[in-house]
DNA sequence: CGCCGAGTTGAACTGAATCAAGAAACGTGG
DNA sequence: CCACGTTTCTTGATTCAGTTCAACTCGGCG
């Protein structure tokens, strides 16, 4: 089975010192969350930002008619948090929840900033972790905005193959942000198309 | 007209020392772009962050079928940049246009790195524009997914209520995600509504 | 004056949602 | 290990929001 850890995956993603590391996710809870357990709900005050070690966590919200949206997946090596909601201490408009058994590890954001003011390669690397939430946001915002729904799904798969295969169809329909119905008729005439070669 | 100065909005959002905001502002270049001149074009590597002080700047993409799609416009006092570009100096997909004449200063990457790793107060300031900028994307994507286009239409007015007045309709539409016909009619609408009243 | 970009309106069209029903897969308890 | 209920996925029929295309108006500006 799959699983990361969070020394090996910083010493490999940033400058920081194995010996810094250790002494760093000492002082970091794991968090083992079982499957369809909730570690934020809508309307709390996120409080910490994980690091997933195994399983799997999505990252959503419930619209006024009812309707969820998955914003992320969070499968092993990812982050996942309101950062929003931890920064400005304001309630949270997101669910985060296992869809299997997961453990990850919690650091919460004032160590992370006492920690970026001490250590320049910290700050680097959590610096890197921000701009790249925000090359996906914004990468997100540009495809919803000129991708139709066979479209967004190409890409969905070719990003994320593994997580269509751990997941059921409507939450990829739910992240793509077109009904399960119509992803099934996506898929449906790409069979089509891929059978006349 | 409308004019923001960077050290003003820099001393009433941060806990800078003004001194040290002069010496800062004294190293940052201005920039002046001529209404309809770009300041970045899609293939190029971004290489700074603007604040606007007075004018108007969009920040938009080209899909594959020509069509433009507007992710932000940047009025006095808000700082517009292709952040993923600039920090993994990667070619940007996004052009910066001006769409009035506009006055804006120039704060370049490496620039802002040292002074975070220095500073702390600007580490803090620093930190508060990325979690910003993300709860935007982050709220942009949300509503992307579960509004309609007469909703966010609605929300647009309710939070850039000037811009509307700026810009033509069309790049309303642009930002919106909808045609400008589906926009006028999405007014007409509205328009009648409010007249049953 | 005549042109041109912006906005509006109508008619036809289309991608995707909705509603409803059935088939397949899954999990849990007996 | 089977039986049952529940969830997931598919398929069809219908509806709907929003697009496309085309024609027309309006207002500014050379």
């Amino acid at each position: 089975m799959n699983s990361f850890n969070l020394i090996s995956f910083l010493s490999s993603n940033s400058d920081l010192e194995q010996e810094f590391l250790e002494q760093l996710v000492d002082k970091c809870r794991k968090i083992e969350i079982k499957k369809g357990a909730f570690i934020l709900q809508e309307g709390e005050i996120c409080r910490q930002t994980l690091f997933v070690e195994s399983g799997l966590l999505r990252y959503y919200s419930i619209d006024s008619k009812g309707k969820e949206h998955i914003l992320q997946f969070a499968p092993e090596g990812w982050f996942v948090s309101d950062r929003a909601s931890i920064f400005f201490n304001q309630p949270s408009a997101f669910f985060i929840q296992a869809l299997e058994d997961t453990t990850t590890v919690a650091l919460d954001e004032h160590f992370i900033l006492k920690l970026a003011q001490k250590d320049t390669s910290f700050l680097e690397f959590n610096n890197r972790l921000l701009h790249n939430h925000i090359r996906q946001l914004q990468n997100r915002i540009n495809q919803l905005l000129s991708a139709t729904a066979e479209e967004r799904y190409l890409d969905f798969i070719k990003i994320y193959p593994d997580i269509l295969l751990r997941v059921p169809q409507w939450m990829v329909a739910s992240y793509l942000g077109v009904t399960p119905e119509g992803l099934s008729r996506v898929r449906k005439e790409l069979a089509q198309k891929h059978s006349n070669r």
